[in-house]
DNA sequence: AACTATTTATAAGA
DNA sequence: TTCTTATAAATAGTT
């Protein structure tokens, strides 16, 4: 119904698909408002779209676990007991998931490889190498950047440096022809200074992720 | 639609209420059929005539259970029992612990491992080399059973020629004895006695893994 | 979000 | 229940 017929299957775009999704879920829920009144049924409608957005109509209100206990008496089908089954056997297929993956982690640590094969300790040796390989470029990589980084605050480090002793020597000019006869000797106005004011000594410091 | 406009209000008409229910429960649950699949939605469609009997739709199918497991979690109504989150509260923390077990297999396979330290990235190394160690250990283990057992397969065939050649000659000897004159030349006994009894040629047989 | 040409659903009748 | 058909409603594509 609509400009040009469609058939039934995915909307590949997604952009038309969130569309319709939205025209089409409104529009059920709409005829599900309407069977219940005009037929006096109870009905509920759960709709999840892809996005993952859920939206809901039930009738009468607030009874979705009452319809569903009805729907629980009639199918036969154990709904809670169904449902505690399903999730045993999620957690029993992750289980078993998990065992897999502990054993592949143990014989990529060397551990359990007893009862392996020449093919298969192969296949576990490639992979190591290969990972080693991997490493230990991300390994060089990171080094370089760290010497990069070295290299780099240095040389700030030299720069500041040279422009402290400027400064000294500027600050302890213009001190001297002030003619500040208090009694401490010559150049060091820094200790004479407040001390939120003093100029602290740097200390090197690394950034660098190590 | 249809012949005459109605309002949307209770059918007073038993009958006519009937035959629209029927008529409508099916064009409620085509078109949840639709948008489940248009638009990739996961639906549940539960009607319960006045009449008391009960239809439903599920896509996907088999899983009412699942559509209403996360009605649960969005809408936070407790649907239901405290029983059934602990199993939900394992399925996650087993989610969580596959997550982690897959991102150490992929470091150990040296894959996304961008976000390492160098500290890390040591410790990873290490790890794949004292595998390495291990399963190259293991390899030459196998070597050797390999070429033992090589080695004592071809002793033991040895010997077996040895008596083979040994019990043609005794054979031999004695048809010759027994002064077969018979067409046939020399030695070849073999040839001579039904099929079921002739020596066959020895295959070479390993037996070990490879 | 609104429009509208079409398709689809369905009310009434058989 | 099912079929038919005139008509109401929904909606796909467009703006």
């Amino acid at each position: 119904m609509g400009r040009g017929k469609i058939e039934i299957r995915r909307i590949e775009n997604s952009n038309n698909r969130q569309v319709t999704y939205s025209k089409r879920r409104n529009g059920l829920i709409k005829k599900a408002k309407e069977i219940a009144v005009l037929c006096d049924a109870k009905v509920s409608v759960v709709i999840l779209g892809s996005s993952g957005k859920m939206h809901d109509f039930c009738c009468p209100p607030n009874s979705l676990v009452n319809i569903l206990d009805q729907y629980h008496t009639q199918s036969g089908k154990r709904l809670w007991e169904a449902r505690h089954e399903s999730l045993s056997g999620e957690v029993d297929r992750m289980k078993k998931e998990n065992d897999n993956l502990q054993i592949k982690l143990r014989h990529l640590k060397g551990q359990d490889i007893a009862s392996l094969n020449y093919r298969e300790l192969m296949i576990l040796e490639d992979g190591l190498e290969n990972g080693l390989t991997c490493i230990r470029n991300q390994k060089d990589e990171l080094m370089k950047t760290y010497r990069r980084n070295q290299k780099l605050l240095e040389e700030e480090n030299r720069e500041l440096h040279f422009h402290l002793q400027q400064r000294d020597a500027v600050m302890a000019e213009s001190m001297r022809m002030a003619g500040a006869g208090s009694g401490e000797g010559g150049g060091d106005y820094n200790s004479q200074l407040p001390f939120a004011f003093r100029v602290q000594p740097i200390q090197p410091n690394m950034q660098e992720r190590i």
